[in-house]
DNA sequence: CAGTGAGCGAGCTTCCGCTTGACTT
């Protein structure tokens, strides 16, 4: 006989049963065991016809829950019990929070043990602390219990009576639950905010000013005594300055007057401040910190990265990833520090251990933050570890060493610089002790480059000096509407209002997309027009549900009920029976509510109307006595950007039939060009009985609708376009449009297909038999996420050595040989064309000193390169950009200055 | 896919949280 212990994840199982005596038999219940009937195939057959079989909960007798083994759990309920039948002694160690609470409740109730049981619980899954835990067992809080089935039900009930509401008055299929119907509508609302935004306009001057030949920058701030207007000082709602504001707007004008008047003046430093700070690092990881960071700085979505975070558990490298928890074991703090003093010496450990709190709502704790796991941390270069999962593990193991890191010191400086009756400010940031920006600096992936770049310095002045000023640009400047939401945000916004739970966040937002409640559009949540309908009803039939305060006065209660101070019965008859309970109001609003007002969306400064179709929005206008006239809506189309003018268009469309371009010069064949849900196509002659699908083509990115010539549909209709047969296999190459734009492909029939995608400046229209051959001849493009592999100017071959590739690729310093991690400039006076593979392994060979080129094992090379190219990639562009501004700026004086927040408005139309 | 927005009125869709695989595109 053994002694059976239930813990809820199966890596868990795995690693408890090594610091357990033999006699202790470990296995998962994988979550949660039984749960309320999810649908009606669920719901057993003796109670369908009850009123209340559809919600699982018998709303007439005190809220008793139906509880069933959903299809998935059976097999898991099996094991465990033929494992029971075997075992004198039972021990429940799932999680110590309420779901965990319950699930061994719930086993309790399955699996009706004949032996004695007890329930263990732990904090840290060490010898030490389960041999404690195992030898100070309690028993089930039933309170706890009743704290979780209350939640439970009460989600129930608010999801399984307003869903129906919405089929009724909606769609078909939509939604409203506690959590997601508040995460649209938080959505929903910033998009309103965009709409209602008003664009201003205000300009100032720059100064690039010359101490001693050192250049600094400085901003113009006041005009005789009087602060000048910048992006804050407007008002969103008018795109005018805030009311009551003492500040001077300057227009393009007169900040080109002003910069006449002051180029010939003198400039004097008349103040300078220093002011020293310190920065502490961010405490370890959370499961939404994590989200939000890898969704930052990895772009990956929340649940890419609890995908690949999960993976990075089961096989031992980090803690578990679904917490609310920021604090760390003892064990751990002893690693994080060891770690530090080892890598960067004792003066930059903190001088006690950090220990963090939580601050967001209604965190439950059962577990520690997501850090690398064991006694003592890997580094990410001792891991083998590849791709996303390398990436998310360094994310982790830097968060969590610089958790234990001292504070950095910096000291920021504003200089004051007067001329005239103008006051100009520059400001400067010194790091005095870069402290845990060693190991980790928010936003950035590379520290040592990060705490460069976060330095601004500036040369030494003092008050009295007179700098020259060597150029005073005017810049005109928009403000920007409120950013969208993207997942990092969202997930920020819900957690610190509490709502939600750490294994759920990934899944809300997978919801609202899945239910057409928002789109991705360059990384931010785009409401839709259902969106905006269902938060619409909502809001006005049903205000207290989709408050964001409503889970925190929810979370309040059940903290009450587990703690014996409130009654879990009362709570929800109040919540649902009473006579302001849902029920009524359900059954009210059903009666009172017009299906054809819920699925119109009212848009302000709109004069069509925007209906929920069967199938999607659609516009309406009505004109006079006339049927009313529709049109459908495109997918992407924002609703914070939606105006008469595009109403318009798609109006146009749908009145006069599709616009023709012309008729193909061969078959005489009408060609028109039509909008579908997919973009703008062109369609080559009518939909007929013969030709149900006549051929279609969309246009290429970039082209718009009213730029299509008779010339260009005529070539998108030929696609594809064989280019030639290729000389070594004499197959067909051809030319065309795909799902990632236009291509190229070397049809080998069923030797397979070799795709290329074609550059910037190749015309899948045009393109030469001759250039299609050069594409095939280069290697295929790294598709990585959001990162462009650069492509080289040129290829020259591989390196005798190790049969790395040679490439040269042009840099910020000009052009540069490329082998692996080693760097040259192409010699100065010599040009690209004329470098010869043997010149180029000569300078290389030189480059990397005596030491000859060596072949490492694939693993560590690639994941060096990567990391290599990727700084490379990065310092490049922004040394580009910089220099790009500069020198435009400098021809034009005037440039037009926008800022990087996005707009992707624009974009999405 | 390719221009609709609903009449016949069966049975169905849906929530949040806890956890993994077993399935196709």
């Amino acid at each position: 006989m053994s002694k059976l212990v239930i813990v809820e994840s199966p890596t868990k199982a795995k690693t408890i049963r090594n610091y357990l005596p033999r006699d202790y038999r470990v296995e998962a219940s994988m979550g949660h065991v039984r749960d309320l009937p999810k649908s009606a195939s669920e719901i057993p057959a003796k109670v369908k016809e009850e009123k209340w079989a559809q919600l699982g909960v018998n709303t007439e007798a005190d809220f008793e829950p139906l509880y069933v083994v959903p299809r998935d759990k059976k097999k898991v309920v099996k094991l465990l019990k033929e494992a029971l039948a075997n075992a004198d002694e039972l021990v429940l160690a799932t999680d110590e929070d309420r779901e965990g609470e319950s699930i061994s409740w719930h086993l309790l109730q399955i699996l009706k043990p004949k032996v004695p049981t007890k329930r263990m619980v732990f904090h840290e899954i060490t010898e030490d602390a389960i041999r404690a835990a195992l030898d100070n067992c309690r028993d089930i809080d039933e309170q706890l219990v009743h704290a979780q089935e209350t939640r439970r039900i009460l989600d129930r009930l608010v999801g399984y009576t307003l869903s129906p509401l919405l089929w009724k008055k909606i769609a078909w299929r939509l939604s409203a639950g506690r959590v997601q119907s508040v995460a649209v509508r938080l959505l929903v609302d910033r998009e309103k905010a965009r709409r209602a935004f008003r664009r201003g306009s205000y300009w100032d001057l720059k100064a690039t000013l010359l101490q001693q030949q050192s250049p600094f920058e400085a901003k113009l701030v006041s005009l005789a005594g009087t602060r000048i207007a910048n992006g804050s000082d407007f008002d969103e709602a008018t795109g005018q300055i805030t009311a009551g504001r003492q500040v001077t707007l300057l227009n393009e004008e007169q900040a080109r007057s002003l910069q006449q008047r002051l180029l010939t003046s003198a400039w004097t430093v008349t103040d300078i401040d220093e002011r020293p700070s310190t920065r502490k690092p961010a405490p370890p990881f959370t499961t939404s910190t994590l989200q939000q960071e890898a969704n930052r700085k990895l772009r990956l979505s929340a649940r890419d990265t609890m995908r690949t975070a999960q993976g990075l558990y089961e096989k031992g490298y980090i803690t578990y990833m679904r917490t609310d928890s920021v604090s760390l074991s003892k064990q751990a703090v002893a690693a994080a520090r060891s770690c530090v003093e080892t890598k960067y010496g004792t003066e930059y450990l903190s001088p006690k251990p950090r220990q963090y709190s939580t601050k967001s709502k209604g965190a439950q704790e059962a577990h520690e933050a997501i850090r690398p796991a064991g006694g003592i941390f890997r580094t990410p270069q001792e891991t083998n570890l590849s791709g996303r999962e390398l990436s998310l593990y360094e994310l982790i193991w830097k968060r969590t060493v610089a958790s234990q890191m001292a504070d950095a010191r910096q000291t920021h400086i504003t200089v004051q610089i007067e001329v005239d009756d103008a006051t100009f400010k520059a400001t400067g940031k010194r790091i005095d002790f870069p402290g845990f920006f060693r190991a980790y600096v928010e936003g950035s992936d590379n520290p040592d480059a990060a705490i460069e770049d976060q330095e601004v310095t500036l040369p030494s002045l003092k008050v009295g000096d007179s700098p020259t000023c060597s150029d005073l640009e005017a810049i005109g400047h928009e403000t920007q509407p409120p950013a969208r939401y993207t997942e990092a945000t969202l997930v920020k916004t819900l957690e610190k209002e509490g709502i939600g739970r750490p294994s759920t966040y990934a899944t809300v937002i997978g919801t609202i997309i899945e239910r057409n409640y928002a789109q991705l559009v360059n990384n931010s949540l785009m409401p839709t027009f259902t969106a905006f309908a269902v938060t619409e009803l909502l809001e006005k039939h049903f205000p207290d549900l989709v408050d964001v305060s409503f889970t925190a006065r929810m979370e309040q209660t059940l903290d009450e009920i587990s703690t014996g101070e409130a009654e879990w019965l009362p709570y929800l008859k109040t919540f649902y029976s009473g006579k302001d309970g849902l029920e009524q109001q359900v059954q009210h609003r059903e009666d009172q509510i017009d299906p054809s007002v819920a699925r119109t969306v009212a848009l302000a400064d709109l004069s069509a109307k925007v209906r929920i179709g069967k199938y999607g929005p659609y516009v309406e206008v009505v004109n006079g006595q006339d049927e009313p006239v529709t049109a459908s809506i495109p997918d992407g189309v924002s609703p914070a950007d939606l105006d008469d003018e595009q109403v318009e268009v798609l109006l146009k469309q749908k009145l006069e039939g599709p616009d023709k371009v012309g008729f193909h010069p061969e078959t005489g064949e009408p060609i028109y060009l039509l909008i579908g849900k997919y973009g703008p196509y062109v369609q080559l002659g009518d939909v007929t009985e013969e030709t149900p699908k006549p051929k279609r083509t969309s246009l290429p990115k970039g082209v718009k609708p009213e730029d299509v010539t008779l010339e260009m549909a005529v070539g998108l209709l030929s696609l594809p376009r064989t280019l030639g047969l290729h000389p070594d296999t004499d197959k067909k190459i051809k030319a065309s449009l795909g799902r990632f734009g236009p291509y190229i492909v070397h049809d080998q029939g069923k030797d397979g297909k070799d795709y290329r995608s074609l550059k910037g400046d190749d015309d899948v229209l045009t393109i030469t038999f001759e250039r299609a051959m050069e594409l095939l001849a280069q290697p295929k493009a790294q598709r990585g996420r959001g990162k462009k592999a650069a492509t080289p100017l040129r290829e020259l071959g591989k390196h005798p050595a190790d049969e790395e590739p040679i490439n040269i690729y042009d840099g910020p310093y000009g052009p540069y040989i490329k082998h692996g991690k080693t760097n040259v400039s192409v010699p100065e006076g010599k040009k690209v064309e004329e470098v010869t593979l043997e010149e180029a392994v000569q300078l290389i060979d030189e480059k990397a000193g005596s030491k000859p080129a060596r072949r490492k094992s694939t693993k560590s090379t690639t994941t060096k390169k990567t990391t290599a190219k990727k700084a490379t990639a990065k310092k490049t562009s922004t040394k580009r950009a910089t220099a790009a501004k500069k020198s435009s700026s400098t021809a034009k004086k005037t440039t037009r200055k926008r800022s990087t927040k996005a707009d992707d408005s624009q974009k999405a139309s």
